[in-house]
RNA sequence: GCGGGUGUAGCUCAAUGGCAGAGCUCCAGCCUUCCAAGCUGGUGGUGAGGGUUCGAUUCCCUUCACCCGCUCCA
């Protein structure tokens, strides 16, 4: 099987189309077509059925601590500003960065640190990362350039001080930190990945804002709203489905790395104490829901985070991966990330950014002393009534890609066999054999041939199904032509209207991926499509 | 972002410095009682912009997109 073979697929049948394709496209980003746009919304109705309206709240579920509630949001895309500050993202997706053309290294601009030189008359800029050992790299670079030994350390001339790579205008004298030649760094370019634009009026700073790259800090700074308005105990989760953007540098693969997509993410808030539990709870059911919907274990896996992978702050992290046809062997793409995120996200919205790198989570401050960016100020810890205790909720975090998990639903289902023509030849099939939730239509209603009132009699059925399924109906060419082309579509049910049913109102129901055939009362129709559906 | 490759009909692929072709698909009609049958007819194309030329799909430049490798992936 091959990625090829897929996207072509997809764009054959109308899953996926490029955006904006007669203008030429436009990179990372794609439109779902009438297949496409059905799979998709199926995706996010299963699991916001199965997570959220279908939640059983009474129940101590398999696998969890106790019961628990959950509740949905769906919050703005473009947010206060100091909600990205707070969260880390603003410092982290705005650097400006240089890329080194003869390493091809990339370095954040403004820790870059450097030095004029001069030796052999010559006189250069050396660079380093900034760090403690910045002048031995200094060194080390200078004496390598001019083909020195270090018994000739002494005839380096330095000029000036250290400064920031920020105080140069060009570059053409810079010697990268790990270059052989000079002037291998480009100039600065912003890396802003997240998309900027402006509230109102102003187009000045004042006004900019940004499209959200996350759903998740919605439900943080909503967490207090959605305590306050529902009257519920923790542990609770809040979930939401919505577009996000990331100005990713490189789209690749298909609609797996895009510039706009849809998360479907919980924020499951809990006691410290049971924290553990509660991520352990959610890393299986998470990666159970994929199974459930067709998923074989073979192209599934369970990454979990080292501990050097992990952000300080957390305690674990799972990736859901799944063994995409573009990956080469053994690579894994990620569905969905797992994490405990312990206080981290709470805490930033009550105090202002904290520094990571800390040890005790302290706030991060500027040069002056003062927070580098100010938090809400808001109390957003939780008190429970029946303990009197309160607390700073611990999160977990199940994030999933809306577009990653259709994906990999598409990518799961297609498959090529063999079945025999009519003449008995064996011939390829394609077939999506998407599971019964998923597929974009349940069912496709064909009269057997168009004549002796068959069609009259299924467009009845038709019509009927209708109102309870996305259903199709089909009366040209032969028959077999119409199940194949159902059989792409990832249908999993075709209804035939034959010579039999206009003496007993029977008609077929041919399974997509056995191929068998069973003859039902035209009655039965919605109740047997329900109940396999539901299987 | 770097290097390499590719852009011709919905798909797979031809051809050419001088009217762009085939198979499949698709559509209409005929035929047809269960898995892409057959017959007849039909729709439809050189990614975009510029240059060279009497004339460019073909040669050159720019650009856009896709694929492969590297880089990146909070």
């Amino acid at each position: 099987m091959n990625m090829d073979s897929i996207v072509s697929l997809c764009k054959r049948r109308g899953f996926l189309f490029q955006s904006s394709e007669i203008y030429g496209g436009l990179q990372g980003f794609w439109d779902y077509g009438p297949l496409g746009v059905e799979l998709k919304r199926n995706v996010k109705e299963a699991w916001w059925s199965d997570m959220v309206n279908g939640h059983d709240d009474m129940s101590t579920l398999a696998g969890a601590p106790s019961p628990y509630a959950m509740e949905g949001l769906d919050c703005t895309i473009i947010m206060h500003p100091q909600v990205w500050k707070c969260s880390g993202h603003y410092d982290l997706f705005h650097d400006h960065m240089v890329d080194c053309r003869e390493t091809k290294k990339r370095y954040r601009y403004d820790q870059i640190n450097g030095r004029w030189v001069e030796a052999k008359g010559r006189k250069i800029f050396v660079t380093a990362p900034a760090g403690e050992d910045e002048q031995e790299h200094f060194t080390k670079q200078t004496l390598k350039f001019f083909k020195l030994r270090n018994k000739h350390i002494d005839d380096l001339k330095w000029d000036g001080p250290v400064v920031c790579l920020t105080d140069l205008d060009n570059f053409e004298e810079v010697l990268g930190p790990d270059a052989k030649s000079l002037g291998s760094l480009t100039e600065p370019r912003e890396f802003n990945l997240m998309f900027k634009t402006f509230v109102g009026a102003l187009s000045g700073e004042e006004g900019a804002a940004f499209l959200r790259p996350e759903t998740a800090q919605g439900i943080f700074v909503n967490f207090k709203n959605v305590l306050d308005s529902t009257r519920h105990r923790l542990p609770l989760g809040i979930a939401q489905i919505g577009k996000s953007f990331r100005n990713e540098i490189t789209p690749r693969n298909f609609t797996f790395r895009s510039r706009e997509f849809e998360q479907m993410e919980i924020e499951f808030f809990c006691h410290p104490d049971q924290s553990q539990d509660w991520y352990r709870y959610w890393r299986d059911r998470r990666l159970k829901w994929y199974h459930d919907l067709g998923i074989s274990s073979d192209n599934l896996i369970m990454r979990e985070h080292h501990q050097n992978e992990l952000a300080h702050y957390s305690v674990g992290t799972a990736d859901i991966e799944y063994a995409f046809p573009f990956m080469s062997d053994g690579e894994y793409g990620e569905l969905e990330g797992v994490s405990h995120r312990g206080d981290f996200d709470l805490r930033s919205h009550m105090e202002g950014k904290l520094d990571e790198k800390s040890n005790d989570l302290a706030l991060q401050l500027n040069a002056d002393g003062k927070p580098k960016w100010k938090g809400s100020g808001k109390d957003l810890s939780y008190r429970d009534d029946l303990t009197n205790e309160k607390y700073v909720p611990h999160v977990i975090e199940p994030s999933a890609g809306a577009d990653r998990a259709a994906l990999a639903f598409l990518c799961e289902a297609y498959t090529e066999d063999e079945q025999p023509d009519e003449k008995g030849k064996m011939q390829t099939r394609t077939v999506m054999k998407l599971h019964p939730r998923l597929a974009p239509i349940k069912a496709a209603i064909f009269p057997l041939v168009k004549k002796d009132g068959m069609p009259e009699v299924a467009k009845d059925v038709y019509l009927d199904l209708k109102k309870h399924f996305k259903v199709f109906y089909d009366e040209k060419g032969a028959v077999g032509r119409r199940y194949r082309r159902q059989d792409e579509a990832g249908t999993p049910y075709c209804i035939t209207v034959d010579g039999q049913t206009l003496e007993d109102q029977t008609v077929t129901i041919r399974d997509r991926d056995s191929l068998e055939q069973t003859r039902i009362k035209i009655d039965e129709c919605e109740s047997v499509i329900r109940d396999r559906i539901r299987q």
